[in-house]
DNA sequence: TTATTAATGCTATATTATAACGTATCATTT
DNA sequence: AAATGATACGTTATAATATAGCATTAATAA
């Protein structure tokens, strides 16, 4: 098992994650013959400010204030379509939000752990769990070609402070 | 496993599944005290009209052809939201579409087996994969609340079809 | 340079979902 | 039957998310 869980719940030295993204970014456009514009490497970095999701229109806001100009809705759009094309970031389809994939090389699209209170989410890469998908497809004659794997709760962090809580 | 996967993609005696959503729907707000109004039940209808997912519009387009006057989308999102509440349909979060559920009774949201080609939707309930999931949670101390779990790929039906045009 | 392809700017609009508030309906009590 | 309270519905407006179309600019190749 693969997850960034810990790094997310934890505090940490994020500059890192965020120098991290952008190498494996920048080396993965080289690789396709990507271009990583001014645009994008924006884009991917404001999705790698903190380990929440951010909505098309929040990216909207954080863009046009770091350029001081209005960005239209079509611009984040494509530069996200851009970097979900990579597999640079992930969508995370029951918030209509983005953030960024911390294994870019991973095969499958993962299992994403969101929490309700803060709103974090960690992913988590799982050869059982991937492999178990792929029997319950070979079971049903289902020709699996990708998956969005979301679940809901309290993060490590969210739950110990409602215990603590309780407790006082 | 428990799934409808066969039905779906087979020929069946639909009426048999409309029949059966009603009664357990019928029995279930007996038990919760709830009302199936008009409106509530039509909708469940229109869900279970295939074994395909449709998004609030086209339940409104649907609706109001069906009662022969307009009908405004908050009253489908009405619907819906009471049906959702009482796990007789599912929201598929990936297609912003509904459907109606075939084990209103199980614990879990469960799996979904989404066709690209064809729309059809099959549910699956697994319990080595719901227990899977809650293994994961608890070794990242992550507490479960609610999951959404989406594949997507070819069912049994458009998977042979490609086949055989390649055999042609 | 010119031609070609890729990326962006901009405007408009489609699609999905909710808010707010008054009215009607249902169930219960009197 | 009438009064009451809770639930459901009708209606209008608008918020939030996403895409289409077309002119322009920028980067790459010939």
């Amino acid at each position: 098992m693969l997850t960034n869980s810990r790094l997310v719940h934890q505090p940490h030295d994020h500059d890192r994650c965020i120098k991290a993204a952008l190498a494996s970014a920048n080396s993965l456009c080289a690789e396709k013959n990507a271009r990583m514009t001014a645009t994008r490497e924006s884009v991917l970095r404001l999705l790698w400010q903190s380990h929440q999701p951010l909505g098309a229109y929040q990216l909207q806001d954080q863009l046009s204030r770091l350029l001081n100009k209005p960005v239209a809705p079509a611009t984040i759009y494509r530069a996200v379509d851009f970097l979900l094309g990579l597999g640079l970031i992930h969508r995370i389809a029951s918030l209509n939000a983005y953030i960024g994939c911390p294994f870019p090389n991973s095969e499958h699209s993962n299992l994403f752990m969101i929490c309700s209170d803060c709103g974090s989410v960690a992913e988590v890469a799982h050869n059982t769990l991937n492999g178990l998908l792929q029997n319950i497809c070979d079971k049903t004659n289902f020709t699996l070609q990708s998956q969005s794997l979301e679940l809901f709760g309290q993060c490590p962090q969210c739950c110990s402070e409602i215990e603590g809580s309780s407790h006082g």
